[in-house]
DNA sequence: CGTACTAGTCTTTTT
DNA sequence: GACTAGTACG
């Protein structure tokens, strides 16, 4: 009996099949992280291949963690030899040694998404772009798209000839390669271009990695994008011994320039390939695969296949649908409280996921209510809070004297009294002489044009000088230790007022633990690949497996994962589908929106619950949101429907509840003009928040005064509680309205009051300034206004309320 | 030069 | 609602 044999068929073809071209279409749960791992093993045992001559290449420093914990486990002596990383860090490697053959400095830093928007802020500045037209964000968004198609800038400027902008985003791609250089800096997608320009102009480093990985694997292969495509057929072009795993429906990462088409056409590029379905579940029950699979065949590019598995139907997939979405957040809390309290299940085995990071914040708010242990994957990433960006930009100073992003960040932290024209003067000298801008502050004494400022620049300056002195004999544990010390950070924080003060010099120790944790494991552990380590780290790397916690996360940082109870939270078409999505006239974002939600479901391997609220605050405004689409999509006799457990008021009665009562208004009061609101603004809340706020607290008080506007009178029924709340709705009234077809879209309508009988009438064509034309199918009186139905010719049909949709007649 | 307040933007997802 | 960048003022 050897490990093989608990393989099935289509596994071990997968396992055996270890040269040439494969291609391993990998359902979920199919157990494709098994398959590679027992691949290794096969290739080392019983083909004889050298554990230094196999790569597995994954996205994400996680899976690239528990791959190598497998493949220890099941090869035991010499898998320390077989090469695996995330994408990311494999170039990394690579481009240390060699980089220096593309005229750059071995010792590099790695620029994150900040650092690359200071660059370019800078940039533009300089090139006197309006920011305003074309922001930083759109053009490193373009940057970024441009070097995951491998184009270069100058390629670019030839594409943009004629075009205005592009020209103008050529410039400054142009020039922002140029910053990079000069800081001896790279940004993520460099760090693929690079090594990919490496292999093609120096055909003996590619010959010698060619030499060493003759044997490569690629995990999530469908969300490689062109550039990783390219470095993989170079990498492969000589042994041809490449094995790609991954599955098209989960195909998740376009945005950021994955290239579902490398899975698609991988045939048409290796005519040779042998293709192997793993279509066996081993996760998930019948049920739940049913549903994943009728979600997954409304798409019409991807490959057929049916998951099945012979674990039985099991349990039903529960839906329920809440007035609110804090309503929602308490019933998956107390869901969650009562299996556990039941002995059923642990919170470990329990997870939320949700569309956007944003909605996190209610469950949170439950969770802590529920005394439920919890865990939010991702948000803010640790390395890009503040206090821990100040600290590395230290360590980054200490390390690459050329990094200005990180000299400049830290100059004035703490408070050292150099301000922007003194640093502006700096950078002039270090321009004008052609050096970094620390290299020209060691020079302060030589710049005529800041006199007396120099003095404060040099306290710095033997600070980092000391520092780089005490190098030779400091840990990096003593370093940080150090650099905390002398410039008084945590002392600092300690006196502050700020609010957020103790939670930061919590960060700042678990800074400190990391660095510990990172000495103790590294034998030789040293400041440049502790930053660079730090550089790469995805949020999903923090989660351990074992601390038995809630775990709260994106639909995206949950691919790969599978929890025994799953909970989808926000199933409403305006947050998943997106809003973006629902609106773009680009067919392929529906069925990538539509593969995040197959791999939603497809992570639940006992218990799905799918929920979503009728209302829900979404960037300060009410949303009012039919079910997800994907919810329709999911046969009925697979779900149970029972009537949500909380209390439910009529429709009408959303404004009555204090709590978004204020909410509800305070946009359309706005439009009211501020002076009325400031009369009665006397609130203490004024000095924290805008004219807005003290509106709000206004009305809470009941004290709606005349200054609203004449069509209310001060009685309005609007601001009275009503009495009698409408019974609990029938079961019919409990199903979901699902929305049928892509045309059909739910009212994202802002509540408002006042204003009378709009000026156009059904069947008019009215303009929205968001949503373009459209012809009006409905109108009716509501409690607070008229709600109008309008069908868009490009956004599909809404219901909005008269006052604030402001529509206009086009005719 | 530093602070305090305001206005604007954002969010769909991230190595 | 939350955060950030920009501005006015001391």
């Amino acid at each position: 009996m050897s490990i093989y044999d608990t393989l099935n068929e289509q596994q071990k073809e997968a396992v055996y099949r270890t040269e040439g071209p494969v291609l391993i279409l990998a359902g979920a749960g199919s157990g494709k992280t098994r398959v590679l791992t027992h691949r290794i093993a096969y290739l080392i045992d019983r083909c004889g291949v050298s554990p230094w001559n196999i790569m597995a290449i994954t996205f994400t420093n996680k899976a690239a963690g528990e791959m190598r914990e497998r493949v220890d486990k099941i090869v035991g002596h010499g898998s320390e030899s077989v090469w695996v990383s995330t994408f990311h860090s494999s170039c990394v490697r690579i481009l240390r040694r060699y980089i220096d053959r593309l005229g750059f400095d071995n010792h590099f830093t790695i620029y994150d998404t900040d650092d690359q928007k200071t660059v370019m802020k800078e940039i533009c500045k300089r090139l006197q772009i309006d920011t305003k037209m074309l922001k930083e964000r759109t053009i490193l968004g373009a940057i970024s798209s441009a070097k995951n198609e491998f184009i270069s800038p100058l390629e670019f400027a030839v594409n943009a000839a004629g075009d205005l902008v592009q020209t103008k985003i050529a410039t400054v791609y142009t020039e922002y390669q140029n910053v990079m250089r000069k800081n001896n800096a790279l940004d993520f997608d460099d760090l693929l271009v690079k090594t990919v320009e490496l292999f093609q102009n120096c055909p003996d480093v590619l010959e010698s990695y060619q030499e060493r990985l003759r044997y490569l694997m690629v995990d999530e292969y469908q969300d490689t994008n062109t550039v990783q495509f390219e470095l993989i057929r170079l990498l492969a072009a000589k042994y041809r011994n490449l094995c790609v795993v991954g599955d098209d429906d989960q195909s998740i990462y376009k945005f950021r320039g994955a290239n579902i088409r490398n899975i698609l056409d991988f045939e048409k590029v290796y005519p040779d390939a042998k293709v192997i379905r793993l279509e066996q579940n081993y996760r998930s029950t019948q049920n739940v695969l049913d549903a994943a699979n009728h979600v997954i065949r409304n798409n019409k590019s991807r490959k057929e296949k049916t998951l099945w598995t012979d674990k039985g139907a099991g349990s039903p997939l529960h839906f329920k649908q809440f007035d609110t979405a804090c309503e929602e957040a308490q019933f998956i809390a107390g869901e969650i409280r009562r299996k556990q309290a039941e002995g059923t299940v642990d919170f470990g085995q329990c997870a939320v996921l949700y569309r956007t990071n944003a909605q996190s914040r209610l469950l949170e708010e439950q969770f802590v209510l529920a005394g439920i242990p919890y865990q939010v994957v991702g948000g803010v990433n640790f390395y890009a809070r503040r206090e821990i960006k100040d600290l590395l930009a230290y360590l980054k100073t200490v390390d690459n004297g050329r990094d200005d992003v990180a000299v400049k960040r830290i100059i004035n932290i703490p408070k050292r009294g150099i301000g922007a024209a003194t640093i502006a003067r700096v950078q002039e000298y270090a321009d004008a002489h052609a050096i970094s801008f620390y290299d020209a502050l060691r020079e302060a004494d030589q710049i005529a044009s800041i006199g007396r400022s120099a003095s404060k620049l040099e306290p710095f300056v033997m600070l980092i000088q000391s520092l780089r002195g005490k190098l030779e004999y400091y840990g990096l544990q003593e370093l940080l230790r150090d650099i905390i010390d002398t410039t008084g950070y945590v002392k600092a924080l300690e006196e502050s007022e700020e609010e957020d003060a103790e939670s930061r010099i919590e960060n700042i120790d678990e800074l400190m633990n990391k660095v510990i944790a990172y000495e103790e494991n590294h034998e030789e552990a040293s400041l440049s690949e502790f930053l660079e380590e730090v550089a790469l780290v995805a949020d999903i790397d923090g989660v351990a497996a074992d601390n038995n916690r809630v775990l709260l996360m994106t639909l995206h940082s949950a691919k790969g994962l599978e929890y025994s109870q799953v909970y989808l939270a926000g199933m409403e078409d305006g947050i998943f589908p997106s809003y973006m999505t629902i609106t773009s006239d680009d067919v392929e974002e529906m069925e990538e929106e539509r593969r995040l939600a197959y791999v939603g479901i497809t992570r639940a391997k006992d218990d799905l619950t799918l929920t979503c609220a009728r209302s829900r605050m979404v960037r300060g405004e009410t949303q009012y949101n039919m079910v997800s689409r994907f919810v329709g999509e999911i046969p009925e006799e697979l779900m149970d429907h029972r009537p949500p457990v909380v209390k439910r008021r009529s429709w009408e009665e959303y404004p009555q509840d204090t709590g978004s009562l204020n909410r509800f208004r305070e946009k359309p009061f706005g439009s009211f003009g501020s002076r009325q609101a400031e009369a009665g603004g006397r609130n203490a809340e004024a000095g924290r928040g805008t004219g807005i706020n003290s509106r709000s607290h206004m009305y809470t008080a009941g004290s709606l005064s005349a200054g609203i506007g004449s069509t209310r009178p001060a009685n309005d029924p609007r601001l009275r509680p009503k009495a009698v709340l409408t019974p609990q709705r029938t079961e019919e009234e409990n199903r979901p309205f699902f929305t049928k077809g892509a045309g059909a879209l739910s009212g994202i309508s802002k509540g408002a009051p006042a204003g009378g009988r709009p000026d156009y009438e059904v069947n008019d064509r009215v303009r929205h300034v968001k949503y373009g034309e459209g012809i009006v199918r409905k109108i009716e009186e509501g409690a607070r206004d008229y709600q109008v139905t309008v069908e868009f010719d490009r956004a599909g049909t809404k219901v909005m309320y008269a006052a604030f949709a402001k529509l206009k007649k086009t005719e």
